[in-house]
RNA sequence: GACCCUAUCGUCUAGCCUGGUUAGGACACCAGCCUUUCACGCUGGCGGCACGGGUUCAAAUCCCGUUGGGGUCGCCA
């Protein structure tokens, strides 16, 4: 049986997109699904545009999402010759022929033809030009392109797209398209088709900003006398304003780089752009691994409608999609705590937090207090931010905590002491004898528990929320939640 | 403008093919419950078949049209 090959066919001309990694994600679990092979290829024909940096970037942000491939990088000006040779046997055949139209005059009649409010197709003006005519100008140095010559025919050019269906063209709508520039660098619109061919590409899975353009190559393979890879277009993602999502209009936020520097999880990730577009069919949409995700992904469940990506510009609730936000915490809250732990790392060592001791001697210490803050966290920068206090002593008191926790009640700087020595001599400083302790005292003074347990929780994380207090104080260590009360405590005169 | 694609809550979507559902789920939002705070969780609420014609006993579902949205129309990919 022959091997299912797809592909993923970026040009290097920026970063990473989320739109092309939502393509690169769609071909990897179908390649996965049906135990096939990803060719992953760098189409740089257009050297204007292409640098080796945005190439570099590119792999990255696959790297960092955990999509792999099987075959490549392949770069695709390699191949330059081959895709030469291939318009070369075309023009050979009479299939394509030279045009030597120049940019200008093409341009001229393009601005006639808009004037005049009449569509514009190349006219066809050299494709009668006799061989020896073109062959005699061609070795007189004259510049031309290769055009497709797209054969006369009444029969519109029709392909089945797994997604949309049977798309139907007239040929009356498909121009004799340029194949090679006139610099003799052959066009994306040929190389992509050659290339296909050469790596035994079974199905191409690609944006619907496609769909116009697979008539034109279809007419290619056929004219190659090579059988047509099977097509599935996918929706595009659009913005609030339904304008496609782009870095130039949506800055870094349109970028997977953004969504690595802002606490995501790859994974997590992946998980959320592959519902931009798609469902299984059933009311999943959490898939804790790539292994469940590939199980239900099916050509069958991509929807033919744009998905407009819920962002708000300037609102600091709609940074990104909030649904990405959420699926993100699903994954923080209940992957392997083991997992997590270099993400967590990694986000106290750039904000200054890190101890090398979290690692070696305090690494249980470390994994509990992670564990436990994470219940209530959503990114991974989070722990950096929100939970500053957690992993150092230079925290400030915020002022609702303050308000809520130590103002709260014109006794709290008397209680705060004794509880302090209390929990000094407790035994043992665990959970159950925490509260108790701090449930009698509340009843002594005839207050609620919440009031002492507020006061307790400002005065040790600073903040008016967090872990149930209970869980966090023996996980934080009697030695810290001592000092910190005391030098809270007399911190409030 | 021409050609192509598309239309279900604010957003992502199920349902459409094979007409009969109180039009389902998720995010967001609101209320309540839980509770030592905040989250989580649970319960409930808000909110949708773009419009107009057909066909039919019956239309989100089938047909036609309108309108809206998107894509493409390069010697970019």
């Amino acid at each position: 049986m022959e091997e299912i090959r797809l592909r993923f066919p970026p040009s290097p001309t920026g970063y990473l997109h989320i739109g092309s990694a939502r393509t690169a994600l769609y071909n990897w679990l179908f390649a996965r699904k049906h135990g096939g092979k990803l060719v992953f290829r760098i189409e740089d024909t257009d050297m204007e545009r292409s640098t080796e940096e945005a190439a570099k970037a590119i792999i990255e942000g696959l790297k960092w999402l955990g999509i792999t491939w099987d075959l490549g990088p392949y770069y695709q000006s390699d191949f330059a010759q081959e895709h030469r040779e291939a318009a070369e046997r075309l023009l050979e055949q009479g299939k394509a022929y030279r045009c030597f139209c120049t940019k200008e005059e093409l341009e001229e009649k393009r601005k006639a033809a808009q004037k005049e409010k009449r569509e514009y197709g190349y006219d066809r003006t050299c494709r009668s030009i006799p061989k020896e005519e073109s062959d005699r100008r061609a070795s007189n140095n004259e510049p031309f392109v290769i055009r497709f010559k797209v054969p006369d025919s009444d029969e519109p050019v029709v392909f089945e797209d797994k997604v949309y269906g049977r798309i139907v063209t007239n040929r009356k709508e498909i121009d004799d398209f340029v194949i090679v520039r006139s610099n003799k660098v052959p066009l994306y619109i040929l190389s992509n088709v050659v290339d296909d061919h050469r790596d035994r590409v079974t199905h191409i899975i690609r944006g619907a900003d496609h769909i116009t353009n697979t008539p034109k190559q279809v007419l290619l393979y056929q004219a190659f006398g090579w059988p047509t890879p099977v097509f599935a277009h996918m929706s595009l993602t659009l913005d609030s304003q339904k304008a496609k999502i782009s870095k130039r209009r949506h800055g870094e936020m349109a970028t997977v780089a953004w969504y690595k520097e802002h606490g995501f999880l790859p994974w997590a990730f992946c998980n959320f752009l592959a519902l931009l577009g798609w469902n299984a069919g059933d009311d999943r949409e959490y898939f804790p691994t790539s292994d469940e995700l590939v199980e239900a992904f099916s050509l069958e469940g991509l929807s033919k409608t744009n998905a407009v990506f819920n962002y708000r510009k300037g609102d600091p609730k709609f940074i990104t999609d909030p649904k990405a936000i959420h699926i993100n915490s699903l994954h923080l809250r209940s992957m392997a705590i083991e997992s997590l732990l270099p993400y967590v790392k990694s986000e106290l060592e750039k904000a200054g937090l890190w101890k090398d001791n979290y690692d070696s001697d305090e690494r249980e210490w470390f994994v509990e207090m992670v564990d436990l803050l994470r219940a209530r966290y959503n990114l991974t920068t989070d722990f950096a931010t929100l939970g500053r206090p957690y992993f150092t002593e230079d925290y400030e008191i915020e002022e609702k905590a303050m308000k809520k926790g130590l103002k709260k009640d014109p006794g709290i700087k008397e209680y705060l002491p004794v509880i302090a020595n209390k929990l000094e001599a407790l035994d043992p400083f665990d959970k159950d004898a925490i509260e108790m302790c701090l449930r009698e005292l509340a009843e002594n003074y005839g207050v609620k528990v919440g009031i002492l347990t507020n006061a307790v929780r400002a005065a040790v994380t600073g903040q008016n929320v967090g872990p149930g207090l209970f869980e966090l104080l023996p996980v934080m260590g009697r030695g810290r939640v001592v000092a910190r009360i005391r030098r809270i405590a007399s911190s409030l005169g």
